[in-house]
DNA sequence: CCGTCATTCAACCTTTTGGTTAAGTATTAA
DNA sequence: TTAATACTTAACCAAAAGGTTGAATGACGG
């Protein structure tokens, strides 16, 4: 449960792997059929679930001959979150900022 | 005026970059004052500020001789509203939020 | 049991990434 | 004018990324 942000962003780096998640948005998928689309190595594909299931952004589960990914969403809220802390922690300094000043004002009069 | 999410995404893959990106939060910075705190090159520091330039997650600006980095909210808003696209994006939890950043300074520094 | 289907593994290749050092280019200060 | 400062560029290197093909594994259907 390891906040792995390299392994995260780098994962979506690649407009493969982001296809891949948009069409796991719709369902879970076995590997041959995540695959079908792509012109593309079924090998290949099998590496980019790879790298998909390492960051967390999915999970793969084995039933009988077939391999199931499942998207999962607590990884990239993860991501999101880092993300979204530039504007907040902008919005946090300029209430501090704010204040500052306010209290400043007082002080000088 | 679409910033490409591969470059963005890629750009912050890597934790070196994302320190950099968290210390432009504070102010905007000559290259050699970014550099410093790194174990680093200065050569690889600049490296990885044509990457962040490229992914459009900074500008820099010269004036005399020393080029300003500022960071660039935008393109990472780009990654993020991808994400956003997933539905799965919670409103942003403050609590959350300020567990996440303790998490993060523990696992960055 | 046998062939087929689902998937991975292994070996290989090329390009990219992330780092180094050393030299090169401006700009400023003495 | 000369020397220091603030960078970037070039050449190089090792490792990782992203792809290939072909063989291997393992589960199902007849």
């Amino acid at each position: 449960m390891a906040y792995d942000l390299d392994n995260i962003f780098a994962a979506l780096g690649d407009s493969t792997r982001r296809e891949i998640l948009i069409m796991l948005l719709e369902d879970d998928m076995a590997v041959t059929d995540v695959a079908d689309p792509f012109d593309m190595s079924l090998a290949a594909i099998s590496k980019h679930l790879r790298i998909l299931s390492k960051s967390g952004l999915i999970v793969q589960e084995k039933r009988g001959r077939v391999k199931w990914c499942k998207l999962q969403v607590h990884a990239m809220r993860d991501a999101s979150l880092w993300m979204e802390s530039f504007g907040q922690i902008e919005q946090m300094n300029l209430e501090a900022f704010e204040k500052f000043l306010q209290s400043e004002e007082i002080l000088e009069k």
